[in-house]
DNA sequence: AATTCGGGGCC
DNA sequence: GGCCCAGAATT
């Protein structure tokens, strides 16, 4: 089979099996760009209802630019990687006050943007300007490597630059926009990673995988993710009704995400076991009036298995009690604020179980 | 080159 | 439980 034939086999078939998605009616590279971040390492299915809110709150770049970042922290909500809703903010920045509003042409250019990497500059470059370069996605390994029976590691770089070869050759000249859609919704849909439709596939007499029986062991991958655990033991200050919560700021998951004071170790402990340990909680201990603790939460990532536990505090009400708390940067939100602000699914977890 | 970063859905 | 998803940035 050659190339064009590959091509035009790919683009007739989805010109025929396509699903209808909002950011393919459309060549506004703002929003092609928007619905590129939302599905990094996303199904469509997950992301379609957040770019449908993104584009009702903002229906262009500057209105993007102009938010704070914590309304487009609390929109990204539960959509995890949240560094892509940071980004997505630093750039819609710069795009709308150092470039005018329109995203920069070329895939190199696009490349430099923050939030943009090589998949993402392919996809704005071919389906808003049409420029022939190869998107590369976990779709595009699966159906080259079955197709072509490359059985080359695709998490190795050796690997990732075999398949960026051969895509690049295989893109054509005309349409290379309907041509990068298609053989993602081929993947996606059609030759998919358990169950490949291979009885009724285009490439029925082609396929090297379905010739030889390897559907199961194409693509290749290497280098699976370790999973570690951690223990969280989230302090839950009260007063009254409000509770006492804190953005993370450091480089760990979940930045700029509200939580509650966190003392983390690397096994479960009791109250009692934290306040013995810790200079604040102990200078606290005096006016702790009460101390309720919650039944124990896991909370799976793809490279970590969390177990938290939430201890929530009723505490005098005392000035000198606030000052401390308000030092550990933590500040006290009412109910309707804290609905308001980005949390952690874990977190959201936890309100929605508990009474306040 | 290896590690980090989320959450959900499917088997 | 493991796997994968329209990956990118950092170390």
């Amino acid at each position: 089979m050659d190339n064009k034939k590959f091509a035009k086999k790919l683009i007739t078939w989805y010109n025929m099996h396509k699903r209808e998605l909002p950011w393919r009616d459309t060549t506004d590279p703002y929003k092609i760009w928007l619905s590129e971040i939302i599905l990094q390492q996303t199904r469509v299915v997950q992301g379609l209802p957040y770019y449908n809110r993104f584009v009702e709150h903002f229906e262009k770049i500057d209105e993007l630019a102009a938010a704070n970042e914590q309304e487009i922290l609390r929109l990204w909500q539960g959509l995890g990687y949240y560094s892509r809703a940071r980004n997505l903010h630093k750039c819609a920045k710069i795009v709308a006050e150092n470039l005018g509003g329109k995203f920069p042409f070329g895939y190199k250019n696009l490349l430099k943007l923050p939030g943009i990497g090589k998949y993402t500059a392919a996809a704005i470059a071919s389906f808003a300007f049409k420029e022939r370069v190869a998107v590369i996605d976990g779709n595009v390994y699966r159906v080259l490597a079955r197709v072509y029976g490359i059985s080359d590691d695709i998490s190795s770089g050796t690997g990732q630059r075999r398949f960026e070869e051969l895509a690049n050759e295989l893109i054509p000249e005309d349409q290379p926009d309907v041509y990068n859609q298609a053989i993602m919704e081929f993947g996606a849909t059609h030759c998919t990673p358990k169950s490949p439709a291979c009885a009724e596939c285009i490439f029925n007499i082609e396929c090297h995988a379905r010739i030889h029986d390897l559907q199961k062991e194409l693509p290749v991958k290497l280098g699976k993710v370790k999973v570690k655990n951690r223990y969280f033991h989230y302090i839950v200050f009260k007063r009254g009704n409000d509770m006492a919560m804190k953005q993370r700021q450091d480089n760990d998951i979940w930045r700029g995400l509200y939580d509650y004071m966190l003392y983390e170790h690397d096994e479960f402990r009791d109250f009692d076991q934290l306040v013995n340990n810790d200079k604040f909680l102990s200078d606290l201990a005096p006016y702790i009036k009460e101390v309720e603790v919650s039944a124990d939460y896991k909370h799976v990532l793809t490279h970590r298995r969390l177990h938290a536990r939430f201890f929530t505090v009723d505490l005098e009400r005392h000035e000198e009690v606030l000052s401390k708390i308000s030092r550990q940067g933590l500040q006290f939100f009412d109910h309707d604020d804290i609905h308001e602000l980005p949390k952690p699914v874990l977190v959201s977890r936890y309100l929605n179980d508990t009474i306040f």
